[in-house]
RNA sequence: GCCGCCAUCGUCUAGUGGUUAGGACACGAGGUUUUCAACCUUGUAACAGGGGUUCGAUUCCCCUUGGCGGUACCA
C-alpha cells in the first residue's frame, strides 16, 4: 500500500487486482469447460432458492441438484449465444472421498458425494473465491495455503480444481479461529474490534503480534515474550494448537504493558508524537517529553492512556481543595506544611531541582522539622498533580521545573485558605 | 438437518501410559509504599461424561455431550 492507501503492485506475479485478472480466470474456466470438468448452469436464482427450501423442509442435505450438469456443451453454447444468463459450476465427482493432510489438523477426509457443484464463475463474469484462489495461488507460486479453519470444508473443492487443472496443490494449514468471549468467530457484526482499532487505541504492534501468536501457538517452554524475529525463528506448525482461542483482553493488556515498559525513552516519545499532537502538547518546549511520559508509563496500558494521563502536566489543573488533606491529617497541617515547603523549596537551586536532589534535600529538611506524609508529601503531590492518585511528588516536581512547581504549591495554599 | 473441526484451571496453555498435573493472565491474601501503579512472597483453581485397551489412564480407541465452523452467483 502506498501513502494514499492505494494498493500498489509489488511482486512479479501481478496483476494483483482481481478485476485486472478477469481474462486469466476466463481462460482457465474455458479450459475446464472444454475438458468436461465444468459446465454451464442456467438455473435461475429463484429456482435454486425454491430447491433449497424444499430440501430444508425434507431435512435433506442442501445443494445443487445437478439439473444442468449433463447439458451437452454444444447446446449450452447455443443457449449462451441466445443470450441466456448462466454461471459456470465445477463438476464434483459423485463417488469416492477427498483426503488430504492438513499441516495442523492431520488427515482430513470428505465424502465427495456430499460436496456441491460449486459455482466458479458468476453471472457477472467474476470468479468466485474458489476459482480465484486456486488459479491465483498456482500462478503466483504459492507453496503453503495458510488460512483460517472456516475454509476447511471447502478445501476438497480446491483440491479437486487443482486436479482438474493438472496442477500440484499447495500444502494446506488451517488455523483455528480466534473467537470472542462468547466463543464466536471474531467479526464486526458481533461488535468485535479490528486490529486497526487496537492500534488507534495505542496498543503496540509488537504486543499485538506477540499476543496473537500465542493464541494457538507456544514454544513449548515457559517463555512468553517474543519479538517477530524470534517468532519466525521458532515457529513450527506442529506446535499450533487445534482449539479455537479466546481473544482475552486482559492478557493483551499485560503484553502491552510489558512492551511499554521495555520501550526506550526516545522510542516512547516517537510513538506518542501523533497522540501528543492531537492534544496540542507536542510543540511545548517547556517540558522534557521523555521525563513527562516516564511519569505515567508504568501506570497505564496503552499509549493513548499514557498521553491522557500526563495531561495534568500541560493543563491548568483543577481539583477540590479537600483532596489536599491526607486521610490521617488535617487541613491546618496541610496548609502549614505546604507553606513551609514552598519557602524551603524556593531556596533550592535549579541545579539541585531533580528527583534525586529533591528527595534527599526535602527528606532531610522534613526530618529536621518533624514534618512528613500528612503535612508535606501528600499535599505536595496533590498540589502538583491535582489528583488523588498520581506519580510521586519529586518526579512531578522535577518534570514541572521549579517555577511551575512553586506556582502550583502557592495555588494550593490559597485553595486551603479559602475553604 | 447434513458435513467437518475441536475439548487440561475463568482465559491462553505445558505435559506424560505411573507427575504433588507445570507456567502465564486474571482473582484472593500478606509485604513494601505518601496515593495509585509497579515490585516481592503466597493462595484458590483444570484433565467434560461413559465405555473399552492396559497392572495402571489426563494421555491410546469408541460413543455421548458440549462448543465452534461450513452448508451462497460472500470471502
Amino acid at each position: 500500500m502506498n501513502k494514499t492507501g492505494k494498493i500498489t503492485q509489488v511482486g512479479k506475479n501481478g496483476p494483483y487486482i482481481q478485476s485486472e485478472r478477469l481474462k486469466i480466470y476466463h481462460k482457465h474456466v474455458d479450459k475446464l469447460v472444454k475438458d468436461g470438468y465444468a459446465y454451464h448452469c442456467f438455473c435461475s436464482k429463484q429456482r435454486l432458492e425454491e430447491l433449497r427450501q424444499i430440501q430444508e423442509a425434507n431435512k435433506q442435505t442442501t445443494g445443487y441438484d445437478g439439473t444442468c450438469r449433463d447439458i451437452p456443451l454444444a447446446e449450452a453454447r447455443k443457449r449462451v449465444a441466445a443470450g441466456e444468463s448462466y454461471v459456470i459450476r465445477m463438476k464434483m465427482p459423485k463417488t469416492g472421498t477427498t483426503k488430504f493432510t492438513d499441516l495442523v489438523r492431520g488427515e482430513v477426509e470428505f465424502t465427495n458425494e456430499l460436496i456441491d457443484d460449486q459455482v466458479i464463475l458468476k453471472t457477472d463474469g467474476f470468479p468466485t473465491y474458489h476459482l480465484a484462489v486456486v488459479v491465483d495461488d498456482h500462478l503466483m507460486g504459492i507453496t503453503h495455503a495458510i488460512r483460517a479453519e472456516e475454509w476447511l470444508p471447502s478445501t476438497p473443492k480446491h483440491i479437486e480444481l487443482y486436479k482438474m487443472f493438472g496442477w500440484k496443490s499447495p500444502e494446506f494449514a488451517h488455523l483455528s479461529l480466534l473467537v470472542n468471549e462468547q466463543r464466536q468467530k471474531l467479526s464486526k457484526r458481533h461488535g468485535d474490534v479490528s486490529v486497526q482499532d487496537f492500534i488507534d487505541k495505542g496498543y503496540l504492534p509488537e504486543a499485538m503480534i506477540n499476543f496473537i501468536a500465542f493464541l494457538g501457538w507456544n514454544p513449548g517452554d515457559e517463555r512468553e515474550l517474543f519479538s517477530l524475529d524470534e517468532l519466525i525463528k521458532e515457529f513450527d506448525f506442529s506446535k499450533i494448537s487445534k482449539a479455537a482461542g479466546v481473544f482475552n483482553l486482559e492478557k493483551l493488556n499485560w503484553f502491552n504493558r510489558e512492551y511499554l515498559k521495555r520501550l526506550s525513552d526516545d522510542d516512547l516519545v516517537e510513538r506518542c508524537k501523533l497522540l501528543l499532537m492531537e492534544h496540542g502538547q507536542w510543540n511545548t518546549r517547556q517540558y522534557d517529553m521523555k521525563k513527562v511520559l516516564n511519569l505515567e508509563k508504568e501506570r497505564v496500558i496503552t499509549l493513548r492512556e499514557l498521553v491522557e494521563a500526563v495531561g495534568f502536566v500541560f493543563e491548568e489543573i483543577s481539583y477540590d481543595a479537600e483532596i489536599l488533606v491526607w486521610k490521617k491529617s488535617t487541613k491546618e497541617e496541610a496548609k502549614d506544611g505546604l507553606g513551609k515547603l514552598a519557602d524551603y523549596l524556593n531556596k533550592i537551586s535549579v541545579r539541585d531541582w531533580t528527583k534525586a536532589g529533591l528527595e534527599s534535600k526535602v527528606g532531610e529538611w522534613m526530618q529536621k522539622n518533624s514534618l512528613g506524609i500528612g503535612n508535606v508529601m501528600w499535599p505536595m503531590r496533590v498540589a502538583l498533580s491535582g489528583q488523588k492518585n498520581s506519580p510521586g511528588p519529586y518526579e512531578i516536581a522535577e518534570v514541572l521545573g521549579k517555577e511551575e512547581a512553586l506556582k502550583r504549591l502557592r495555588t494550593a495554599i490559597v485553595k486551603l485558605l479559602n475553604c
